[in-house]
DNA sequence: GCAGCATGGGAAAACGCTATCCAAAACACG
DNA sequence: CGTGTTTTGGATAGCGTTTTCCCATGCTGC
């Protein structure tokens, strides 16, 4: 585009357009060359009555040969919509970069954003509040059109700052409280069943969950939820609150194979502590999926690269994070319903559960 | 959002100021309420001169007190400052996601963005050149201050792209062509040193190489030094090409390891294809690290939770990060050199490697 | 006591776009 | 052929900042 042939030295056009920076083309320069005013152009370009057709194409066709594309700042300025939507994530970039679920989870969201021009801005914090300043001052700047929510926390202080902010939000949610708040739902129940099934199938009557820190809100349903349909089933299940870290996973899973009667089944809350199950399963000479069976709550590269393969749920990561940008932009523009079924998970199964001892 | 409890008709309050869709606060209002213009708020809020000290404090106790953040397109379209920064990674969702060290190097940025009040606009497109479209329109449409480039390749078009578009940049690059754009070098140099040094410690003399894909500068460079400085030292090293993916370094390592004649030690160029190789040397009942040490490039949670745990060079992917977004900042606001070094690599020696046969 | 000068602060012009309002032109109809 | 209605396109006022260019002050030095 503009090969070199530009000469910069057009004196004499008017005093306004030869001091620009590049040769960035602007609006005002499309109605110069066409002789006709800006907002012809602007009417034009956004597909809005009020040219004729014949206009509207020699403007198109001019924009494109001169690679004309909207300055964002003043298109955002103008029409307060920025085309741009915030995240901004809370934990320990340790933890951050070792489990694949938030890069995965971007990846399905970006997707979607290519697709209608608009794009992400990220923020990754430690976890010291630092998020709600961040959150606070991209509402205030009017830097985003909404927010995608990880996380969700009891009495999450996010939820009533983006409220007043008057900044919408989706929050990835494992359930629906009536909080006018925008919401992905994956309810843990079909995960549940998925894994009891499972493990009801191969014969186990016994199990141990691991769960996360009992802070997050999802983490309470799951550990409710497996009380609840394991009840259903006759089965026992003993829980414990785990951390997320490979350390805990490792000691939490020690302490229960430690048990005179420990469970022939072990479900672990994130990947990292599967792995360092099996780990300690293996270290201690107690076989898997012999004498314990390890599944995990979500899939990941982790689990399908251990040795045995650790049985979880694909949680559909890629899709639903789709799905919540998706759902974000239908709110921000206005139209559709602030609530959504998010894709369902499936099994994986692998070389980590067998039947029960 | 704009809770009911909102009194839309506060009619009489002068025309201008009702219809705010929120409460957001602007620079008119601090003006309005302090006596005072908008320039001389403007002035005290940037921490220029041309207002006195008393009325600087005035203005800064209102404002904190108010919560103002100044509207960041208004401050684009005036300063041509955005405070954002762009990254565009084109790489198979599936490798990015699996591979921890681009979130590490996102986790290193935002580090530093955070600190300076800056934020970053990610876009994660598939491979097919759809990057460059997206490096075009955000050049075009003024949305980023600048841009850092990771993988670069052959003649990649993206740096003559950003140059003429005049939109600075930095590249995480391995050498220092002189190309006047920025340049974060961290040459193979440093790696092959510490990799070599360990390995003829442990007495090998007889190395395979498995590298990433040709395409990527840094895998020629890292495959011409380890040739060269192998060379000095009398070592023989045959090397392979291979793709980053787990399936790829299998492969290769079992052709290896097949030869009449195998290597004593691999050394592969990334952690996944690592512990690809280290799977199929113990299905092959290759010990490790008793008949063949397995070594990476990269090291990363993978290569730590292997086991037995595998040793590679702890690139300081975060610090990288983090010295990157610093360069181009520096760049923007036009001080500084165009060119730095990264922080050295170190080695984290682990159970893969030992004693030559 | 007055010219000369910093200095604090105000008015207004950008920045590039969208959107409102109007005038002119084009067309219909009786 | 005049009136009324619809198209088409032009002026222009924001949007919320920054920045330039002034004009008042109050102060210095003589």
């Amino acid at each position: 585009m503009t090969n070199g042939s530009v000469p910069d030295g057009e004196a004499g056009d008017g005093p306004a357009s030869s001091t620009r920076r590049n040769q960035r083309v602007t609006i005002s320069d499309l109605a110069r060359r066409l002789h006709i005013s800006k907002a012809s152009v602007s009417y034009a370009l956004n597909g809005r009555a009020g040219v004729s057709e014949e206009t509207r194409q020699r403007v198109l066709n001019l924009a494109e040969e001169l690679g004309f594309h909207p300055n964002s700042a003043a298109v955002a300025l103008s029409a307060s919509r920025t085309r741009t939507i915030g995240i901004v994530i809370a934990r320990d970039p340790a933890l951050i970069s070792t489990e694949a679920f938030y890069m995965r989870t971007l990846v399905g969201i970006e997707q979607y954003l290519n697709e209608v021009d608009s794009s992400l801005l990220l923020r990754l914090t430690g976890e010291h509040g630092e998020d709600l300043d961040v959150l606070r001052r991209w509402s205030r700047q009017g830097r985003v059109d909404g927010f995608i929510l990880f996380d969700e926390h009891d009495d999450d202080p996010r939820i009533p700052l983006l409220k007043e902010a008057g900044v919408p939000c989706v929050v990835v949610s494992s359930n629906a409280p009536d909080d006018s708040v925008g919401r992905l739902i994956s309810s843990p129940e079909e995960t549940v069943t998925l894994l009891l099934d499972h493990l009801v199938e191969l014969g186990h009557r016994d199990i141990a969950h691991i769960s996360g820190p009992f802070t997050f809100i999802h983490e309470q349903l799951r550990v409710q939820i497996l009380q609840e349909q394991a009840a259903l089933r006759g089965i026992a299940v003993r829980h414990v609150e785990g951390s997320y870290r490979y350390d805990d996973g490792a000691e939490l899973t020690r302490q229960l194979l430690a048990d005179p009667n420990p469970p022939t089944a072990i479900v672990l809350g994130n990947d990292l502590m599967a792995v360092a199950a099996l780990r300690v399963a293996m270290d201690l000479g107690t076989a898997v999926p012999g004498e314990v069976s390890i599944v995990a709550w979500d899939d990941s590269p982790l689990c399908e690269l251990a040795r045995p393969g650790i049985t979880a749920v694909d949680q559909k990561t890629m899709e639903r994070g789709r799905a919540a940008a998706d759902l974000l932009l239908r709110i921000v523009t206005g139209d559709g319903e602030l609530h959504e079924e998010a894709p369902a998970g499936e099994l994986r199964p692998r070389a980590s559960s067998g039947p029960a001892a």
